[in-house]
DNA sequence: TTGATTTATTGGAACGTTCCATTTATAGCC
DNA sequence: GGCTATAAATGGAACGTTCCAATAAATCAA
């Protein structure tokens, strides 16, 4: 049963008395070949517990079905939620999907790429990683893999893109804000190497702008977008002499942060400083409090890179539209009214 | 530059002047070319802008640098941590893992098994799906291929196993509560189709019998792993007639849950109900309020999977010990003491 | 010099598929 | 029965590597 050597197609061929190239078309699945011939042939590769050898079957055939998705940072659940989504297609399309982690490094995101190229993979959905060089992706593209950036995208670049409205989400959420009557702002974390950062930051200073918030009292705190980067944020913010009194966080994992160094020092997120979120990863709706965001539809997007690269492959080019997703504001908790202005239209304000 | 075919060893050959074995020798950095050699070879593969086709060369070498990782639930942090530890040491060691997902469906995880094992991979470390038949792996391990179970098993099986101590733990966690003055337990969360569960619910049943538990005091819901079962379960739970006091967890995911549940019904985790959890997921410490939980060491672990796959593979063998990793319970805020025996010895303070 | 060693390089035969061009078998038509 | 048209099956030449055995070149011992 258990053969030393693995089984080849010509093992199979001689089980079932045809040849080679007959195996070879039941295989695929061809329908040349005479059902009860094709019958005989499927019994043979059970019996000799054949696996297919894809990699012989790739020199030949020039593009394989491995789709590759390489993400920037696995432990963030928005990841996680949008490998789900993509998953979703390319489980009914057959095709199994890899995923690499290159934990925003830049020289391991070049072993992952390499490594993906060696493999010939059929496609590619990334995320790059913070600091990513802009010939980073040359070798695929000149080698003709299709790619499709999600959520982030590299400042010039011909790569179609999956993201959401960034600018129309901050400024949801800014605006927002203002309307509880906030006059202090904050825009927290995200760094400005990230294309996305210009965008949410965008739509927050326009909030700000067309809602007569004064550029000085618009903070802005760059940081890393995680928990740690959020309470680093918050700790500088505090520091100022005049204090914004709510922000917008580039990141859920940031707002949590916040959330977190809030407490850490007494306040309590919403009634003493109001915080959102952005991207709506599950958690926010069950955090304590319950966290405002800008719901962006993380399984949808994913969905949508899977289609495109799918599309891509399938004729063959390379190029394809990109893809701007709508946006809606969850609000849920964590934003409370001004507490300066709480009596008056727009108050001077007092300590807290 | 970009020629439209792809270039090969024997472009390469030609553009340095020299025979393709020799091209392939210097890819392979054998110390047997002339260093000058080599220098005008790694010139050429820059110019031509070579890719190395690693299926061609597997056709050859039988055995691949790729490893696999199968995941049964990507959305749960705790494999995110898990996979980032086995990266640490796969990336030193110049390989890249590919993960893959398998959504808890054994369906699924046929299909990632069966693509995985048609790409030819090296080895394997995987943590199967609930319901996965005895025979899931038998191709595999036919074939040869190193193996190894991460935090989950099969019942009877001969594969490597890495995981916590699952009874210790669950006897901290139990003994803890009980300490805590609690004498109405319960366990919740998981399902005994998996053996974890039954490590778990091992630990917490010995922990109840030789602290003077009853067994009619011990209430087991069986339930999902993951938030939403930890809602399920709680609300079973205090709609009987006796209903708990304090629970262990199977899972740090079922613990968020109950905590959410308890807060629905105007309950304070902590105070109203003792709530512990198990595997210490970064947010466990980051809850409200934090959660005790039974640390596991998630990330060691990988690299302990990592390290029993890399000598495996090495030796060449689909053996290796199992391997059970420390646990120590990490008390955080969750578990006050039973309001019932606030006053008595065993309690340890009033409200705060 | 010559032969024996060592050092560098090379051609050729795999590896397990696919696919094209053939061959062989089957059926259809007059 | 002879012919063509169709259906089913097949052999051989790729595909891009590796590795072995063999050659060629350089070094050494005598």
């Amino acid at each position: 049963m258990a053969s030393r050597a693995k089984a080849t197609i010509f093992d199979i061929a001689r089980e079932a008395g045809v040849s080679k190239s007959t195996v070879s078309l039941v295989l695929q699945g061809s329908g040349l070949i005479r059902p009860e011939t094709a019958v005989k042939v499927r019994k043979a590769i059970e019996d000799v517990g054949y696996v297919y050898n894809r990699g012989a079957a790739n020199l030949r055939k020039a593009h394989s079905n491995v789709i590759g998705m390489v993400i920037n940072d696995l432990t963030n659940p928005f990841f996680a939620e949008l490998a789900v989504g993509m998953e979703r297609v390319f489980q009914s399309a057959g095709i199994v999907p890899f995923i690499a982690n290159t934990a925003e490094n830049p020289v391991r995101q070049e072993e992952v790429l390499k490594s993906l190229m060696e493999q010939g993979v059929a496609g590619l959905i990334v995320s790059p990683a913070r600091g990513t060089t802009p010939g980073a992706f040359r070798r695929l593209e000149t080698a003709g893999v299709p790619i499709v950036f999600a959520m982030r995208r590299l400042p010039e670049s011909r790569i179609p893109v999956i993201t959401p409205d960034n600018h129309r989400g901050a400024y949801l959420a800014t605006a927002h804000l203002i309307g509880k009557g906030h006059r202090q702002l904050a825009f927290f974390g995200g760094s400005s190497d990230l294309v996305v950062y210009h965008e949410r930051l965008g739509g927050f200073r326009e909030a700000c702008e067309t809602l007569g918030i004064a550029d000085r009292d618009a903070l802005i705190v760059e940081g890393e977008t995680s928990r740690r980067g959020g309470i680093a944020c918050l700790e500088t913010a505090l520091a100022m002499a005049e204090p914004p009194t709510a922000a917008l966080c580039f990141n859920d994992a940031v707002a949590f942060g916040v959330m977190l160094a809030l407490r850490k020092r007494g306040l309590e997120p919403g009634p003493d400083f109001a915080v959102v979120g952005f991207d709506d990863v599950v958690e926010a709706e069950h955090y304590m409090p319950a966290l405002t965001s800008v719901a962006v539809d993380t399984p949808g997007l994913g969905e949508r890179a899977a289609h495109v690269m799918l599309k891509m492959i399938q004729s063959r080019t390379t190029r394809a539209e990109d893809h701007i997703g709508a946006v809606n504001l969850v609000v849920r908790e964590s934003c409370g009214p001004d507490r300066r202005t709480r009596n008056r239209p727009s108050g001077t304000g007092g300590p807290a």
